[in-house]
DNA sequence: ACAAAGCCCTGACAATTAGCAGATTTCTTT
DNA sequence: AAAGAAATCTGCTAATTGTCAGGGCTTTGT
């Protein structure tokens, strides 16, 4: 991560019609056929952040919603001491902060960028207007939610239940379905300490289970970058936990 | 709770008008006035669970969404070896089945009626063209699963950094919220284990922990019953851990 | 009323995990 | 290129937590 260096919190960038745009999972995207949605289209923003700004804080007011057109943010909650807990690692296409709706809500969460990131935004008040207007937008919404809300759960269950060796290996897995290799190595830089605040654990534990797992040929590194080997090996770990779907 | 008797899964019982409804909480009694929404309440059915009773089984597929009219029930999710990590307790006007929502989907949770309970349902197809029709419903939804989404965010970042004594006071102080006292005893009655599967936690730690508490005059027991005596002194133990909100 | 089962409590022990400190490596800045 | 800073690795130690086992109490069923 850069210090803090003297950047202007955010660059305005040449707008990308939703339209014609390449995430095609983007709740947006996925309703830009459906009938009076031109009007929140035409509101939208489009800009830029630089890797390592913190462009949500926590607690802050919230102005708007969210999505990455393209880059890299990790979400995350501070706890006790500063300690952040990261909820999740969002890319292009990504809702991010949830709950830009109705007045007087507050950021729940706190984002920053970890590659150079473009993010498109909605105000509130547009938004609210489309999805109090246009079902179908907003069920996709909700449905988007439902399954977050699955998710989570999920999340708390392997938390309470999981050893830290099988929280880290379910971490490196996300990863991978989310990020992918190339190269056979993780499309996303990581430090130990925010794969630990991802895992529920600490950056020493996530260092010595990076070394067993290397030395089980596991995984791989190659400087920085954490390879994937044995995707098999690594799920059957932690299939006992995983009775029904991977989330 | 009971054994496994022989008993029909479920009891027909006299139908409430929504529209009459004292659950003044629940989604549906929130939008009974909002105009195409009767042909959804018509087609409600409503029938009684016994306590003890598993009425929605993990894995299952899923038929529709539950609310409770009237009851308690706890919503779990079923781990290694068989042990359950408790979601959330619910009563009186929630929601339960979550995902109930385009075909194909399985239950991703389990529930148990917790008291003899009344439950109110709706088949997935009815409620489906309810959503895609009627914005303001899907709307109220989306705000609803978003908040739980916060919600189990926060407790996500809870379980990784509690202790187990932080753990357990949370949970009572939640019990106390969402079922509050009367004569200064809980509404809810629980055992050490499933105060424990909440907390994320083992009975035995529960137990020691419930002594210290009770020595420390925070709580008291009689009989089964909990009553909590120092709501400030258990909530100064983990307002570190809570920045922002009660969740 | 009695037996059986289940729940709760407690102590002792074992395993896991976190925290600290120092060495080493890698990256950044001048 | 060298110095300084940051990140990573590793061993050691302490604290926390979970597990096992036994005893007591309460509830349930016959």
């Amino acid at each position: 991560m850069p210090k803090n260096r003297f950047v202007p919190l955010s660059k305005p960038i040449t707008k990308v019609d939703c339209k014609d745009c390449k995430n095609v999972d983007c709740l947006i995207k996925k309703n830009t056929h459906i009938e009076g949605i031109e009007g929140l289209l035409e509101k939208k923003h489009q800009f830029k952040v630089l890797k390592g700004q913190n462009f949500i804080i926590e607690g802050a007011p919230v102005h708007g919603l969210y999505f990455i057109y393209e880059g890299i943010v990790k979400v995350f909650k501070t706890g006790l001491f500063g300690k952040e807990q990261i909820v999740r690692f969002i890319n292009d296409g990504n809702i991010i902060g949830h709950r830009g709706f109705g007045a007087g809500d507050f950021h729940q969460i706190g984002a920053m960028a970890l590659e150079d990131t473009i993010l498109c935004s909605f105000s509130s008040t547009e938004l609210h207007k489309a999805l109090k207007t246009l079902p179908l937008l907003t069920f996709d919404f909700m449905q988007f939610y439902s399954s977050e809300l699955d998710r989570s759960e999920t999340k708390v269950r392997k938390f309470a239940q999981m050893t830290v060796r099988e929280k880290v290996i379910d971490a490196f897995l996300y990863i991978n379905r989310k990020f992918g290799q190339k190269k056979g190595l993780l499309n996303i830089q990581l430090s130990r300490k925010e794969i630990a605040d991802f895992a529920g654990t600490t950056d020493e534990q996530v260092t010595r289970i990076i070394t067993s797992l290397k030395k089980e040929k596991l995984i791989k590194l190659s400087g920085k970058k954490i390879g994937i080997l044995d995707i098999e090996g690594l799920r059957k770990e932690i299939s006992e936990h995983n009775f029904f779907l991977d989330l």
